[in-house]
DNA sequence: CGTGAAAGTTAGAACTA
DNA sequence: TAGTTCTAACTTTCACG
């Protein structure tokens, strides 16, 4: 990726509101151009989308845990992310190296909306769960787009 | 927190550039009638912020890890989050229950930028890891504010 | 990539229940 | 306290050079 094309999405990673105008103003280029980059970085799929960062107690879903995935048959086609996609709670889905198959991140409103949780995702594969409870989150979502070869963000312009 | 407020903060997770113009057709309120309410969320910490989600793979970024973090001392203080906070490739940084204190999650360009990553860590904090490297993201920032009681979302207004 | 203009959005003041 | 309408300033979007 193009030093510009990184510029614009280290700021957007930082600020997923700032306007065309001031990314402009950081990068040196007109407003159009910026447009025209962040189109191209949305189409290639380099920017997904846009989210509110949230403070999910406050938000009435105080309960967050990592549930590590286990596939019971081994031999058996691992479709396991499809069967779960329809699993709202979950918000992210990693496959790992290492002894268990998958991570899911999720966040429920209670310790029973986590035992039904587990249920469904039980139900939905063939899998068995090993649960850790999140107690507090010292911080999140920092999208680190800081690379050590990353263009110095102007605060001031 | 309130039905509307709630309904707000959901149409944020999924669209973090929602004008304020179409949050109103969606609530059924006037644009500055939302524009008040989702300031007084921002201040009140409910939204902490907005963020673009990258697709890291093509962001230069291409490892994602897992890194659960054991304080070697259980008798000193344990200020480890304030001690990596500095760190800028950590995402997220999880206090959690369980054999180990922590799960920070990553992201780097390569093998050795984890490995100079993780002798980050343990020069920082006082600190053993164990670290899961991430081979592929199925899914990841679902956001999930879809609460079985949350208001439903009209796509087509 | 930049310019410029039309259409759309934001932010805040004044007002109302 | 929470909402509305009004309006000036700003931002987005797009055709064209």
């Amino acid at each position: 990726m193009e030093a510009l094309d990184r510029q614009i999405v280290q700021l957007l990673a930082r600020d997923g509101r700032m306007s065309f105008t001031d990314l402009g103003r950081h990068t040196g280029l007109s407003t159009s151009a910026v447009h025209q980059r962040v189109r191209r970085l949305e189409e290639r799929g380099v920017i997904r989308g846009y989210r509110a960062s949230l403070d999910y107690e406050q938000a009435d879903l105080p309960l967050t845990a990592l549930i590590s995935v286990t596939p019971f048959d081994p031999a058996a086609p691992d479709d396991v992310p499809e069967r779960l996609t329809h699993i709202t709670e979950i918000d992210s889905c990693y496959s790992v190296a290492g002894d268990e198959s998958y991570v899911l991140l999720v966040r429920v409103a209670s310790p029973s909306a986590l035992e039904e949780l587990l249920a469904k995702v039980r139900a939905a594969s063939n899998v068995t769960t090993r649960t850790t409870v999140v107690l507090s989150t010292p911080w999140e979502d920092r999208s680190p787009i800081d690379r050590p070869d990353a263009v110095e963000v102007d605060e001031t312009a």
